[in-house]
DNA sequence: GGCGCATCGATTGTATACAATAAAGCCGTC
DNA sequence: GACGGCTTTATTGTATACAATCGATGCGCC
């Protein structure tokens, strides 16, 4: 299967701010694009086939995400979160989903379960398919997938925010070989989930975002090919 | 004391796209500017002395804090949040600031609590000095800055959306006469912060919203000039 | 030969011109 | 006189041209 053109949009009207704002998260967020990178606004406008406005006002979006870095006069990077934000976002998370996993818990339809288990047959054949990055993208919308069904929009979009700066967390900290694509800890929150055991599921969240910032390596410098002008700016 | 010249910035050089987002925050955060008021690029891309390009920075960053509306091709107009969002929104803060309150009575430093201290004064001036508008803003402020003091900052920015979309919620919804200017309740918190008790300011911060949100009346329709369009808009 | 400075090229920031869309006003018809 | 469709106008969406800034390259000087 070879991959299919570079632009995978509707088609027969040009892209609009959304669409490759939305095209670039996807690639972030799969880890086709690394922490770091220059977004280059015409190289960006010449691959999507529209204008600088278009890309300018993407990646203003995708900054706000905090997917994206720019830096005035000096132009739009793939963001890197330094350790203390690794580490931040780590406890904002453990902070809000437990608590939102217990209500979808006490909340979820036979509906909703249907749903998550779809999500994680998606993310299984991704894991068997070698698509790596489809599946850490899957594995994230697991998580949103939860507070939906929590019913909560608000919450739910930060967890959204929270589990997309995640993916450049581990991107740059991960350090464990093996054990990010493993969907135990996915298949243990669904079981709780559905069998409406709210504390548990509470629970198991926890745990499992414990064992995932307990994956990464936030130590900062030392051999990482962290940048000496990254290294040198305030806060860390 | 007249009103001074319409535009307060540095003015040695033209606005940026922030400082227009700054200024339109802060108007709408005073209730200057009132939910579903029409903000048209070309008046304040003249109001402000610059482009539309400028402008049109400003209300995406405004829209992605969620306190303008911009529906395509129909303009961007002051954010109106539905019963829901508020009721969402109320709920979040009660989630984490309570968290956050009880991580800054353990680290606040005398420094901070002077921070605070003046906070409460330039509160209590603005109350006696009757601009109502500039109290209801620094009563947010007082909020996030516990938030900071917790040295978390990817809490402390959440905090500052969901006080941000409050000031529009309570512009929409807010019944009681009297009382939304008191400053009881940030003396309170204050005074469990300085005493450094955690569990305390926890709860105090806890009565605090939870009073907060019952001083709103979130029955929707009735009597209220909610529009026709925006009544029948999904999602309510 | 190394350091500092000026010029050049590349890239981003801003303004403006043009196109597209939606709302309002107008007219004719029923 | 009210309804429906058309035209007009105001407003937003997009592209492009121009200005400003930054980083790099190369030169001269110490």
């Amino acid at each position: 299967m070879t991959s299919p053109a570079p632009v995978p949009f509707p088609s027969d009207r040009s892209a609009t701010a959304a669409d490759v704002a939305q095209d670039l998260a996807a690639a972030i967020l799969s880890h086709r694009l690394s922490p770091g990178l220059k977004l280059g606004e015409d190289d960006l406008a010449e691959i999507y086939g529209v204008s600088r406005t278009i890309v300018r006002s993407a990646l203003q979006t995708l900054a706000h995400q905090r997917l994206v870095e720019i830096r005035r006069n000096r132009g739009a990077v793939i963001a890197s979160p330094s350790p203390r934000e690794a580490r931040e976002v780590f406890e904002a998370r453990r902070l809000i989903e437990p608590h939102v996993t217990e209500a979808a818990a006490r909340r979820a339809t036979s509906q909703d379960l249907a749903l998550l288990q779809q999500h994680m047959a998606d993310e299984h054949a991704a894991v068997a398919g070698g698509d790596r990055g489809r599946a850490l993208a899957l594995s994230g919308l697991f998580h949103v997938e939860i507070a939906r069904i929590a019913d909560q929009i608000t919450i739910a979009e930060m967890v959204r925010s929270l589990v997309d700066r995640s993916s450049l967390i581990i991107a740059l900290y991960w350090r464990r070989q093996s054990s990010l694509c493993e969907t135990g800890a996915h298949h243990a929150l669904l079981d709780a989930i559905a069998a409406g055991d709210g504390p548990l599921a509470r629970e198991v969240m926890d745990r499992h975002l414990a064992d995932l910032h307990d994956g990464l390596d936030l130590t900062p410098p030392e051999g990482r090919d962290v940048s000496l002008r990254e290294a040198l700016r305030p806060e860390g």
